[in-house]
DNA sequence: TTGATTTAGTTTCAATTGTAACCATTCCGC
DNA sequence: GCGGAATGGTTACAATTGAAACTAAATCAA
C-alpha cells in the first residue's frame, strides 16, 4: 500500500540548496563581475592557484568542482587578461602548469577580502555553534550526496 | 593596514553551496528525467500546482523562485505533454490559471514518492536534532542573502 | 621501433538560460 | 469614453553551458 504523502517545495531541501546557492553566487558573482570583472569560474582557478602555483590544469580541474572545458575557458580569459602565465610542461609537454602573474595575484588580493567579508556578513546571525554545526553538516551531505550519485535513478 | 587573509576554496561557504546544490540538483534531475522525461523546471511547476491548483503564472514564478520566462517555458512544455490544463480568466484575460491534468497529476503522484526517498536518504546521516538545526540555519541564511542583495557590491 | 590506446587540453556544435523587446489586455487620469 | 502607462505572458536573440569530436603528445604491447 503506497502511502501518499506530500510534498511542499519550499521545503524540499534540494530545492532549498538550490534556491539559497543560487541567490548567495549571483550576489557574488555581481559583485566579481562589476569590480574585476571575474566570473564566477575564473574566480575559482585564481583561488586554487594562488594557494597552489603551477598546477596543471587537470588539477584545477579537480580542486574546482569544474569540468574540464569550463577550466579551459576560465583560463584561456585570463590568460588573455594577462592574469595568468602558462608553461608547457618539459616532462609531458601536453601538460600545462599554471601560476598566477603579479597582475594576478593582485587582483586576486583585492578580491579576496571581498569574498570573505561577504561570507562573514552571511554568517553573521549564526552563532558560532551554529556554525560549526552547519561545516559538519555541509561536509556530511556532500558526501552523501556524492556517495548517492547520480546512479539513484 | 589591510590584514592578508588566506581563503580556502574548499572551505568558502559560498563555493560550498554551490558544489552540494549542483551534485544533488543533477542527481535528480537525471532520475526526474529518466524516469519522466521531467526537467526541473516543470518538476517545481508541478508540485506548486498539484498543492494549489487554478494558480495563474505569475503566482506560479512567484512560488517556485523562477523567472516569468522559465515558468512560461515550463509550462508550455507540460501543456504540449497533457501534463497541464490553462484556462484564461475570464474577469482578465491576460492571466491564465493552470492546473494538473489527470495525467499530470498521475505522473506527478509517483515523481513525489521518488523525490522524498532521495531526500530521506540525503539526510539519513543527520541526527534529527541536526536537521532541525539545518532548517533553521538555511532559512536564516535565505533570509540573509535575500538581505544582503546583489547590491552588496 | 611502430602502431594502437590513453591522456591533456581545446574546439565545435547543440541545448539551456537570461535579457530585452514585444503583443494583448487592463488600469488610470482626465 | 479615450489615450497613455502598467501588467501578464510570450517570443526573439544573445550569452552560457554541456557533450562530443578533435589534436597533440605520451604510453604500452608487440
Amino acid at each position: 500500500m503506497t502511502r501518499r504523502e506530500k510534498l511542499h517545495l519550499e521545503g524540499f531541501l534540494p530545492y532549498r540548496l538550490s534556491v539559497l546557492s543560487n541567490t548567495v553566487s549571483s550576489a557574488i558573482a555581481a559583485a566579481y563581475f562589476a569590480n574585476f570583472g571575474l566570473s564566477i569560474p575564473e574566480w575559482r582557478v585564481m583561488a586554487v592557484l594562488a594557494a597552489n602555483p603551477g598546477l596543471v590544469a587537470a588539477e584545477v580541474t579537480a580542486r574546482t568542482a569544474m569540468d574540464k572545458v569550463a577550466v579551459s575557458r576560465a583560463v584561456s580569459t585570463l590568460l588573455a587578461a594577462g592574469r595568468l602565465r602558462r608553461t608547457t610542461a618539459p616532462a609531458d609537454r601536453r601538460r600545462t602548469h599554471l601560476t598566477l602573474t603579479p597582475a594576478g595575484a593582485r587582483v586576486y588580493a583585492q578580491v579576496v577580502p571581498m569574498a570573505l567579508e561577504y561570507e562573514r556578513h552571511l554568517v553573521a546571525p549564526l552563532s558560532r555553534a551554529e556554525r560549526a554545526t552547519l561545516d559538519r553538516i555541509l561536509r556530511v551531505l556532500l558526501g552523501r550526496a556524492v556517495e548517492l550519485g547520480p546512479a539513484h535513478v
